[in-house]
RNA sequence: AGGGGAGUCGCCAAGUGGUAAGGCAUCGGAUUUUGAUUCCGACAUUCGCAGGUUCGAUCCCUGCCUCCCCUGCCA
């Protein structure tokens, strides 16, 4: 079998970047891109936006994608964040080959960046306070004002410098600082902070350290180390631009690095509606315990979405199909939803379940009679074979397939009606058995033998309903979750807290009725439930005999519109 | 208000001087033993607004409007 060759990538604006400095050789034609998270949190959609952008364009022109940790802060860095960030990445499918690198590999470098910047009078060490350096820097509409310490010698930056990373002074005595202007309109460029003083040990560099570079400076350093073409960040780092530039262009004046240097490229982060994607948010949801840990099926990390049932895939449908640009936008949760319906309906095998179980008795087949009836495992794709379902007299059906009066149009069962038994028997519906209560306790009809699927016999009745049923004799009980959007309202926390926004109904435990195929499902393996939705076998809490699944989106239903 | 960005169909998004791609959504219709899928068809005389340049402007110029980001020793 061939693959049909993938269409070729949507043009954006950063691939135009690309193909024009390929077309003037730029790089000699080199894309080396890197996706450069800090391990302070677990990834989120929108990261995969950014891994898919960052990878992609590596592999369509040929190149190589680092994955690296911008690791400059260690009072919020962690060795958990960098594993799970490991585990994110690869489970999208991507492989950064050798190519994963920290920050803090190159603090050596960085130091010695900052040495040569003192010494040709870029950088100068600071001993205002941090309430004192922010009235000195002046506001948008007025300029910065010269610290007193600007002016201090080369001499006796250097050492003030070297004392502070020998540990001499206590958080926040001193800070090195980049001299650029203290008057730009680009409060960026008011002379920046470069590095600071931290008595703190670093996920990986221990205590070898107590000043550590601010994430501004080593991130271009990072770049220009490995050779990096494209360096591509989201819309926030704009202004910072100009200082990346001028950092690279002082260290390659300086023979640290060669031109042409890494070139930052910005482009919009991803919004999605019906969730949060802030971290600080995600965090309180966490520790809070409005969600069951950081993989929630219901959070938009990328461990929930794996659990969720989502699919690298999907993601990847995901992120061609929304582009890459530089006005902010909102993508609507339907668009993620779609698209991991459209991977999943390809490769989920079909099963049966019946979430919400009434009796369904018929009454003209035999007490202890049952017969195998045939499903395809995928109604598209008849390589992947049959299984057998058993029947019998006794059948659990959806409670919502029977209406003892019908709304209009309803063509599911109710006195008079025929519907098709899915891949069993045409059958007659008669009525329905009450409690004292008046609660339906089951539904009675009566079944067409001549009606069999997969008989000759089968098409002479049509039908215009077709459910789904569960032997009662042969089913399986397990935990199913249905999960729907952790939110309520399209933008949370708009009008009031976010927390009063989380939808009540995000999470809804049942035990449903499955078919005996179900019952061995491997973790993470993914079905259609016929005329549900998505379902997986939990990640952690499911095991084959004793599976529990979550549904991971529903079908589409125009029925539910209609009514 | 200073600086930096963005405004093209309901939602994304190409196009950047030659007369508006594509996707999603939506609406018709066909197929269908999932009210699913699939398939066909429809869907911007118009590109934030107002002027100007031009034979011709979404694209160039001028002015205006709206939205986003920036005053961490966070990233």
């Amino acid at each position: 079998m061939s693959e049909p060759n993938p269409p070729a990538p949507a043009a954006n604006f950063i691939r135009n970047i690309i193909d024009e400095h390929i077309s003037s050789s730029k790089w000699g034609g080199r894309v080396e891109t890197r996706f450069p998270p800090e391990p302070n949190g677990y990834l989120h959609y929108g990261h995969a936006k950014s891994i898919f952008l960052n990878f992609g364009l590596a592999r369509d022109y040929n190149g190589v994608c680092h994955l690296r940790f911008d690791d400059t802060n260690p009072e919020k860095e962690e060795q958990e964040y960098v594993d799970s960030i490991i585990a994110s990445v690869k489970w999208l499918g991507f492989d950064w080959g050798r190519h994963l690198y920290y920050a803090s590999d190159y603090f050596d470098t960085m130091y010695a960046c900052a040495e040569y910047l003192i010494q040709s009078g870029n950088a100068y060490v600071d001993s205002l306070s941090a309430e004192e350096m922010r009235a000195y820097r002046g506001s948008l509409n007025e300029p910065g004002q010269d610290s007193p310490y600007r002016n201090r010698s080369a001499a006796e930056n250097l050492d003030l410098f070297r004392r502070m990373k020998a540990g001499e002074f206590p958080d926040g005595a001193h800070v090195l600082r980049a001299r650029i202007d203290m008057a730009s309109p680009n409060i960026n460029l008011r002379d920046p902070a470069i590095y600071r003083i931290k008595h703190a040990s670093h996920h990986n560099t221990g205590d070898a350290w107590c000043i550590y570079p601010m994430y501004t400076y080593a991130h271009p350093i990072e770049d220009a180390i490995k050779h990096i073409t494209h360096s591509i960040c989201t819309l926030e780092f704009e202004d910072q631009r100009p200082f990346y530039d001028w950092l690279l262009d002082k260290l390659a004046d300086g023979g640290f690095f060669t031109r042409p240097l890494p070139q930052q490229i910005e482009f919009a982060r991803l919004n999605l509606t019906y969730v949060v994607l802030s971290k600080r948010k995600l965090i309180q949801l966490v520790e809070e315990r409005h969600v069951d840990g950081w993989d929630d099926p219901r959070l938009p990390t990328l461990m929930g979405a794996r659990r969720r049932g989502f699919t690298p895939a999907g993601f990847k449908r995901f992120t061609d199909q929304i582009g890459v640009s530089k006005a902010d936008s909102w993508i609507d949760m339907s668009v993620l939803e779609a698209c991991m319906r459209d991977d999943l309906n390809e490769h989920a095998l079909r099963r049966i379940a019946v979430l919400d179980p009434v009796k369904l008795i018929i009454d003209n087949y035999p007490e202890n009679q049952s017969e195998d009836c045939f499903a395809p495992n995928h109604p598209q794709n008849p390589d992947l074979g049959k299984r057998a379902i058993p029947f019998s007299r006794e059948l659990w059906i959806e409670r919502e397939d029977f209406a003892e009066t019908p709304p209009k149009g309803y063509f599911r069962l109710y006195p008079g009606n025929k519907v098709r038994l899915r891949y069993g028997y045409v059958v007659e519906c008669s009525g329905c058995d009450k409690d004292e209560n008046g609660n339906i306790t089951a539904v009675r009809c009566t079944y067409l033998p001549d009606t069999k699927s997969g008989t000759p016999g089968a098409d002479s009745v049509k039908v215009k309903g077709n459910i789904h049923w569960i032997s009662v004799r042969h089913a399986y009980a397990a935990e199913v979750r249905l999960y729907d959007r952790l939110f309520a309202v399209p933008h949370p926390g708009q009008a009031r807290d976010f927390l009063e926004d989380i939808n009540p109904a995000s999470k809804t435990v049942i035990r449903a009725q499955l078919e005996p195929a179900l019952q061995n499902a491997e973790p993470e393996a993914r079905f259609q439930f016929e005329r549900h939705g998505y379902f997986v076998a939990d990640l952690k809490d499911s095991r084959p005999g004793a599976p529990v699944f979550n549904r991971t989106v529903t079908l589409k239903d125009s029925w539910i519109k209609e009514k």
